[in-house]
DNA sequence: CAGTGGGCCTGAGTGC
DNA sequence: TGCACTCAGGCCCACT
């Protein structure tokens, strides 16, 4: 589920309304993939500043730290004044006095880590060698380029990697690989500034548009409101192996990468 | 440094 | 209905 589009609708959906809580009470679960990194007790009485988002991390600013959340495969966060007794899924409760955050994980690849800020070791070890923001500024063709040129792995595993930009998860790269023409296969450092600049442009529109659409709900992600997204309804290569091409009518191959299933159009997409 | 494969967990779906 | 098996939206780590 959580790929950059859902991490920003679920931030959305909650930040305006967590900004200036208070933390009142901790309630762990089962252990998530990291350990919370303090104990419980440290963050009461802590102020909830504002919440941003870096490529899949969501980062909490509190007045004494910063509390990185990460929805890992199968996670997602709901926001209400009040919440059922938590399931046997639910691994991290933040209880405020504007209501109570939770962290619904069945898989528990997520993580919810608390460190002593931006710059501390831990948040550097997890954010540091994150690639550029694709909805940012910076996030420029050439940028892209110089980030390219470093990799002769298949263009679709160095979107996955998110050592040069962040964010593009398994659907999304291969909606936007198809968006950009560009087959999966083609070496990332193979691809010229006309192709890089197609891809860029690529980037950006899928991951906007996701995010205007409310994510992509295939199972059951929702937003901390509980709202379903919708861009699935659009996907144009993602799970439709076999199925005809929305563009020229070809069938839809399938492959897989690095143990990640792909989605191409055999005449839209150029090696 | 770059690239590859294993592993972490659980639930849903498929075929027998 | 039950069982064995495969697959799933992410990412760290050990190894080559």
């Amino acid at each position: 589920m959580p790929e950059l589009p859902e991490v920003e609708v679920t931030r959305q959906s909650f930040a305006a309304r967590i900004a200036g809580a208070h933390i009142t009470a901790v309630r762990l679960g089962k252990p998530l993939r990291w350990p919370l990194g303090c104990a419980p007790g440290q963050l009461l009485g802590q102020q909830v500043l504002g919440v941003r988002r870096r490529g899949k991390y969501l980062l909490l600013d509190l007045s004494d730290g910063l509390l990185l959340l990460h929805l890992g495969m199968s996670g997602s966060l709901r926001f209400a004044p009040a919440l059922p007794a938590p399931g046997a899924h639910d691994h991290f409760d933040l209880v405020t006095d504007h209501g109570l955050l939770r962290l619904h994980d069945p898989r528990r690849f997520g993580a919810a880590v608390f460190t002593p800020g931006e710059q501390s070791a831990p948040a550097r070890k997890l954010l540091g060698a994150l690639g550029l923001e694709p909805l940012d500024d910076g996030f420029t063709p050439a940028a892209l380029q110089a980030g390219l040129v470093r990799h002769r792995a298949p263009i679709k595993q160095v979107l996955l990697a998110g050592k040069v930009v962040v964010g593009v998860g398994n659907i999304y790269a291969s909606e936007v690989l198809f968006l950009a023409g560009i087959r999966p296969t083609t070496a990332a450092c193979a691809l010229g500034p006309v192709r890089v600049r197609r891809l860029h442009r690529a980037i950006r529109e899928v991951l906007a548009r996701a995010v205007a659409r409310g994510g992509t709900t295939l199972r059951d992600f929702s937003s901390a409101e509980g709202q379903a997204g919708h861009f699935q309804t659009e996907t144009r290569v993602y799970g439709r192996a076999g199925q005809p091409c929305t563009a020229c009518g070809a069938a839809i191959h399938s492959l897989v990468q690095g143990q990640r299933s792909s989605f191409y159009c055999p005449r839209c997409q150029r090696p």
